[in-house]
Formats: structure tokens, sequence, C-alpha cells
DNA sequence: TTGTGTTTTATTGCCTCC
DNA sequence: GGAGGCAATAAAACACAA
């Protein structure tokens, strides 16, 4: 804590010395911050040190940081308000879609009980994020589709069923959830851990009940279900023709389509599947994504190219300016740098501005520093026993890379779940556009940093699925082609040998520097 | 490239509660 | 009186249109 706060101080020194600028926090500090804004809107003191001291900021930050997050809770609350009748006239086709579940959570009521409650009593009973829905909720999930996203594949929309759970755990001992693939992250930071970073799947969402569309891909896929997505490597037949001009008419038969749907649909997929480098990654993202709206994934990767040297030269001077500023510990603005950076493709327009204003930066700024530092000195230096130990050097990245790898260019879009189609509906061409723009940096935020880079291809190293390639139990996790994943990915030339492929970091590290 | 609008961050003062 | 929260304000950062 201290640490941290000396060095968030000396940094503010140091840049308040040369201009009185404001910094940004980094796309990990607010995801997190979000994050546990989303549990406990008024923190207590401790939880805020605990907060300030993974995320690397200062208390006086994280207060102002939430005290401004409630304001704007409120201030968008009051619009929320506002627009309510028009949202009443259509809230039949707005609420919880799939889930069964919408009137619970878009009840008229629920505001009123909102107005009368002590925000503080609201927190301290959990309401927030919990099954008691309030309007604020609503109001803060749809905003912060980021967090829904994140939950997308630890639990598509997890915040009913995981809060209740994990109310309390702040002062818990960072149990480690499970992550898809199995492998616990041994260790997790608090906040992260009070953060819900709940990694239940991506098809785990507010309970069965609320989604059998998930539960019947789950018994579709069968033994080729993957808690987090698709299975690398999974080719989805082609689309019969004509195959989405129903929408999700029958989800229970469909949803295999609806699962390649982003992948196949969308021209522009297409086009980036043919692009060597994040193809890969991109399937992988895009075969978890079930996206609906592949039409907004309109993003050619050449543009981003094309573009790629504006934007550095749009970087400001790196937040953290060196790595040695930086405690050598496993800050959580480290954990979730990678991934977050990245992540933040909210659907709402606050977050998704969130994720336009500092997912960029955030890359920039700490890819330069603390991410080469911490993230080498832990998954780097030994990716292998990272790679064969499940996380438990990655720690919040393995879960957060579960986002990274879903968030290449486009955020998580579950037609089931997510409140999306409301969103696209309410979004203005700007929103959009800025949705879009967002996410096309979070793409390229990705073929940029080599580190994310990286997490990215060990990540989806870590994916391939046994079953469906390989028997797990006779497989070794080395064996799981990080160097094929690599070469089709990164397009990288060179043959690996058979230490590369054990030792992915040397591999990726190639492959980033040839990058 | 520039002007404009929006959002985010930081600061400050006031209020309430213990 | 101190701590915490709210509200107002300023300024920076950012996106977008002309």
């Amino acid at each position: 804590m201290e640490e941290s706060g000396k060095l968030q101080s000396e940094e503010n020194k140091g840049s308040m010395e040369t201009n009185k600028k404001r910094k940004l926090k980094t796309p990990a500090q607010i995801y997190a911050l979000e994050k546990f804004y989303d549990e406990h809107k008024y923190p207590t003191e401790e939880m805020k040190s605990e907060l300030a001291e993974e995320l690397g900021l200062t208390e006086k930050q994280v207060s102002g940081w939430f005290c401004h997050r409630r304001l704007k809770d409120k201030r968008l609350l009051k619009d929320e308000a506002c627009a309510n009748g028009r949202q009443d006239i259509s809230s039949g086709v707005v609420q919880d879609h799939g889930s069964g579940l919408g009137q619970d959570s878009c009840g008229s009521t629920k505001h009123g009980d909102y107005k009368h409650l002590d925000p503080k009593e609201v927190e301290s009973r959990g309401l927030y994020g919990g099954h008691d829905l309030l309007v604020s909720d609503m109001a803060f999930e749809r905003r912060n589709h980021y967090s829904e996203n994140v939950c997308a594949m630890d639990d598509t929309s997890s915040e009913s069923s995981s809060y209740l759970q994990d109310k309390d755990s702040y002062d818990a001992e960072p149990s480690g959830y499970p992550i898809p693939n199995g492998a616990l992250p041994s260790k997790i930071p608090k906040a992260t851990t009070n953060m819900r970073y709940k990694p239940s799947g991506y098809l785990k969402v507010k309970g069965e009940i609320e989604n059998p569309v998930i539960t019947a891909v789950k018994k579709q896929l069968g033994r080729n279900y993957c808690e987090d997505g698709p299975l690398l490597g999974i080719e989805f037949d082609p689309l019969p023709p004509g195959a989405f001009e129903c929408k999700i008419a029958d989800p229970f038969h469909e949803t295999y389509y609806m699962a390649s749907r982003a992948v196949k649909c969308s021209p522009e997929i297409s086009a980036l599947k043919r692009q060597p480098g994040l193809s890969d990654i991109y399937d992988l993202y895009n075969a978890k994504c079930n996206s609906q709206d592949s039409h907004m994934e309109g993003e050619d990767l050449a543009d981003f190219q094309d573009k790629k040297p504006q934007q550095h030269s749009k970087q400001r001077p790196p937040l953290y300016g060196h790595a040695s500023r930086l405690p050598s510990r496993n800050s959580t603005l480290d954990l979730y740098d990678h991934s977050v950076r990245e992540a933040p493709s909210y659907n709402s327009r606050e977050n998704c501005r969130v994720g336009i204003k500092h997912g960029f930066e955030g890359l920039k700024s700490d890819s330069a520093s603390n991410r080469s530092d911490h993230y080498d000195g832990n998954l780097a230096a030994n990716p292998k026993d990272a790679l064969l130990h499940g996380y438990d050097y990655v720690n919040l990245k393995n879960v957060q890379s579960e986002y990274v790898n879903l968030v290449p260019s486009k955020p998580m879009r579950n037609p089931f779940v997510s409140m999306d189609t409301k969103d696209r509906g309410g979004l203005s061409g700007r929103m959009i556009k800025e949705k879009m723009s967002s996410e096309k940096r979070m793409a390229r935020k990705q073929c940029d940093d080599p580190d994310t880079l990286r997490m990215l291809l060990l990540k989806a190293a870590n994916r391939v699925d046994p079953p469906l390639q390989y028997n797990a139990k006779e497989d070794h996790i080395a064996e799981m082609q990080p160097h094929k994943i690599l070469r089709s990915s990164m397009e990288v030339s060179s043959s690996f040998s058979e230490d590369e492929t054990v030792n992915p970091s040397s591999s990726l590290d190639e492959a980033i520097g040839c990058h």
C-alpha cells in the first residue's frame, strides 16, 4: 500500500512537476475499480486501501474515483429515469433477453425502491449485483457490459449468481476460482477476488434456469464443450444459406450455428481469418463470442494496421515510465494490464469510452514498463511452469486473459444473455462508432503489445481442448501446440524446436520480436 | 488541422454522522 | 473535530465533424 502510494505519489510528483495533468487510469485500473464498484458501492477504508494497493493508486484516488463513480451512477440513473417512460414502452423487448427474468430486472418499482434506499444500506445489504436487481443495477449492468463481458466467460451474466456467493468474500482468502481449463489461479489478489472474477465459464449464466439456451449449447457441444468457449481448432460447418435470416428462432437447435455465426457470417471476419496473424486468436475469440451482431465486427484488420502508426504517434508518454519504478510484486494493476486494457469494450456508452480512452493508452504506457517486468518475471520466466501448472504464475491474468481472448476486436456479445440488443438499439451513431473504434483499438493493441500477444497466445495454447484434439489424460500439456498456434497466429515462418514447444516463452518472444 | 462536445480526473468546499 | 460522502468546478483527454 505504502509502496504503491509512494509509487503513485512519486509518479504524480514527477508528472506534476512537469505539468499538472491529470492521469487517466489504465483500463486495468478502471476495470478493477468498476468491478469492485459493482460489488461495493461504498467500500470501506480497508477495501479502498486494499484496492489502492492492488491498483497502484492512492487511497485518495480510489476514494475519489468511487465518489465520482457514484455520482456518475446517480447521474446515469437520473437519465435512466428520464428515459424510463420511453423504455417502458419497449420494455418487453428490452428486458433480459432470453432469461425470462426480464420483468424482475426492469420493474419500475425497483427504481422507486432505490430512490428510497440509502445507498449505503443498499450496498451493505448486498442488493447491488444481487438477484434483487435495482434499476441502478440494471443501468450499471447495461453500461458496464464490460464486466458483463468479462464475466461472459466467467459467467456471461454471473452478476446475480456469483454475487451472492461472493458477496462477503472480500476478506475471504482468495480461493482461486477455477478457470475454464481447470487450472486454478493460485493467487488472485484480493481486489481481484472481490471483483468476482469467477471464471465459472462462458456458458455459466445466471443459472441454468435463466439460460436454457446456454444449457442447450452445452448439450450440443457435449464433450466438446469448453467452459470458456469453443475449442481451439473447432471448425464449424458452413452455415446453410439463409441461416441467419431467422433470428434465434429456435435457440435450442440453432445455437450451434450461432456460435459460429460471427466467424462465418461476417465478411470482415472472414477476411480476418485469412489474415495471417490474428486469425487464430480471432477465431478463438469469435468462436467464443457467439456474436450476433457480426455486422458490427466490420473492422478490417488492414485498417487497423494502416492506422497503427498514427495511433502510435498519439500515444502519450508511458504512465509508468520505467519498469524499475514499479513494485516487483504482481500488482493487480499488473495483472489487469494485459487483459483489461484490451478488455474495456463495454456495451455502454460509458464503458465504451473507457475502452476507447484508456485501452490504448494503458497498453502503451504499461507495456513499456511493468508488464514486461512482471509478466516476464512470472510467466515468461517460466512459462513452462505456467503452462504445466495451470496459471499459477499468471494469476489474474489468466482469468483476465479469458477475456482477452475474447476481445481481440470486439466485445463479447452474448446473444442470449446480454442486453446487447437493447444497447445496440439505443446506441447512437457515435456510440456505435466509438464502440467499433474501441474494438479496433483493442485488436490493434493486442497486435502491438508483445506481452498481450504473448498472453493471448499462451492462453490460446492452454485452450487447446484435449478432448477434441488430444486425450487430456494422455497428452501432456506441453503438447498443446503452442507453436502451432504461434505459427498460425503469428505467421512465424520458422519452425520451432521441441524445446521451443515446451517453452513457448522463447518462441513467443521470438515471434513477438519478429512481430 | 481545428473547433466543439463529452467524459474523466482532480480539487475544493460543504454537509452529515460519530 | 475528524472522517466520509456529495456536489460543484476546472481542466485534461478524447472523439468527431467540418
